[in-house]
DNA sequence: TCTGGGGTCCTAGGACCC
DNA sequence: TCTGGGGTCCTAGGACCC
């Protein structure tokens, strides 16, 4: 039997979530900005309007910006997570075939319905907007590639208001020609750079290419995306998603660091939040890995990495912050201004199948529940505890000089009605 | 002065074994 | 002591996604 697949994408989904609690930014240009408002992530049809683009860095538009209004915040991640969850549960009542493919995007398994797909598109459509104020578009085909491509023309249309239904359309070649190769999923800017000089230029002409050649180029991945323009599905709807394999925890300086105290308190705070995800996830990590990085746009740069394997699998953030620590100083070398550190976690058990090593000495239960303790304190009271580690001024912090409020999740920053 | 963060999958090549 | 070839496993790096 054929599938039918829903794309269901939030418009300009960061901007629009500073829209719902902010009614006079209705119609106005909004940009949304990276941690230390950095670069643009996220733009308002407004924006997109008067041509600024994505991943633009902030300084080299700032003055554009001014001259046209344009409304200016920076990431609001709290705001942005809950707004995606009440999307998702308005979605998972139209039907429990669903997979969230990211924050703002989910796929709906629409097989056997027995309705025009596309009235069942404008419902889904018209009632999360009424419930949770945000805009979406629904493309609908035959496999997850062909939704995309029919959600992209459902949103850049006002003809076809918000809902394409590509499913066994008959002018699906026409439409795929329309589609340059570049936007098809999977392809990026390296693949579309060789397909372009091999003459393919369109999703059609890509559709139509031999099987045998692409597979020689382009691998399996070229090979599946050819079927699924073909219609034919090769990426199912991954209903339980598998688990995590990494956890990476990492942040450009708010200010550049020099001092290896400063990049130990940095990387102390981004490992007791690798921690925190660990034991969110109830799992525990084999392998750490620590990095720190210059700037990427000077001469001189200077990337290095250390790698630590425990004995017996860990979440207990004292170990995570006292290793951490260790491979900074491995890493570190005077002279050099570094503007970013991160930490991966790597070898991810499920915490209770922990292998336990036979000359461990460390008294495991007792962290366990040291950690338990810390993280229901954080969690119920908007994370009051931090680690010595961390350090107290902080300078390196990212910022976020324009941030909105977190409307929906801190009592103090609720929406107030004049 | 100012350029994000968090993931996944695939492949080539080296190490190692038989 | 010398030789060939095939298989598996692991890892780093590339490419891509949002």
């Amino acid at each position: 039997m054929k599938e039918i697949f829903a794309l269901v994408d939030c418009n300009n989904f960061y901007a629009s979530c500073e829209r719902v609690f902010n009614p006079k930014l209705e119609g106005r240009p909004i940009v949304v900005l990276s941690n230390n408002d950095g670069c643009v992530v996220a733009r308002s049809n407004e924006a997109k309007a008067l041509g600024i683009g994505m991943g633009v860095p902030a300084f080299e538009i700032e003055e554009s910006m001014r001259k046209n209004n344009v409304e200016v915040f920076s990431s609001n991640y709290t705001l942005y997570a809950d707004m995606s969850s009440r999307v998702m549960e308005t979605l998972s009542v139209f039907t429990s075939d669903i997979e969230i493919y990211s924050i703002d995007e989910a796929f709906l398994n629409l097989d056997g319905f027995n309705c025009s797909l596309t009235d069942y598109g404008r419902k889904m459509r018209q009632t999360v907007k009424q419930w949770t104020g945000m805009p979406v578009t629904v493309g609908i085909a035959r496999t997850k590639t062909l939704a995309k491509i029919a959600n992209r023309i459902a949103k850049k249309s006002t003809r076809e208001n918000g809902v394409l239904d590509l499913t066994d359309s008959s002018c699906l070649d026409m439409v795929l020609a329309e589609i340059p190769v570049e936007k098809v999923w999977t392809v990026g800017i390296k693949t579309a750079l060789k397909l372009k000089r091999a003459g393919i230029k369109t999703a059609l002409a890509l559709s139509n290419t031999d099987i045998g050649w692409i597979r020689q180029k382009f691998g399996v991945v070229g090979v599946r995306t050819v079927y699924e323009l073909r219609g034919i599905s090769c990426y199912p709807l991954e209903q339980n998603p598998p688990a995590k394999k990494s956890i990476t925890v990492s942040r450009m300086f708010g200010k550049p660091v020099e001092s290896v105290k400063e990049l130990k308190e940095a990387i102390s705070s981004y490992a007791s939040r690798a921690g925190e995800k660990l034991r969110g996830q109830g799992l525990a990590a084999g392998v750490m890995t620590v990095y720190v990085t210059t700037s990427r746009f000077i001469e001189n740069k200077y990337f290095n990495y250390n790698t630590v394997e425990f004995a017996v699998a860990t979440s207990n953030t004292i170990e995570l912050v006292r290793n951490a620590c260790r491979c900074i100083d491995r890493l570190y070398r005077k002279g050099c201004v570094f503007k970013k550190c991160g930490i991966i976690l790597n070898g991810l058990v499920p915490e209770n199948q922990v292998q336990n090593g036979l000359f461990d000495n460390v008294d495991r239960l007792k962290a366990k529940r040291l950690m338990q303790a810390v993280d229901a304190i954080n969690n119920r009271l908007n994370s009051p505890l931090q680690w010595a580690a961390e350090g107290l001024g902080q300078a390196w912090k990212v910022k976020f000089k324009r941030r909105s409020n977190r409307y929906t999740s801190c009592w103090d920053e609720l929406p107030e009605v004049a």
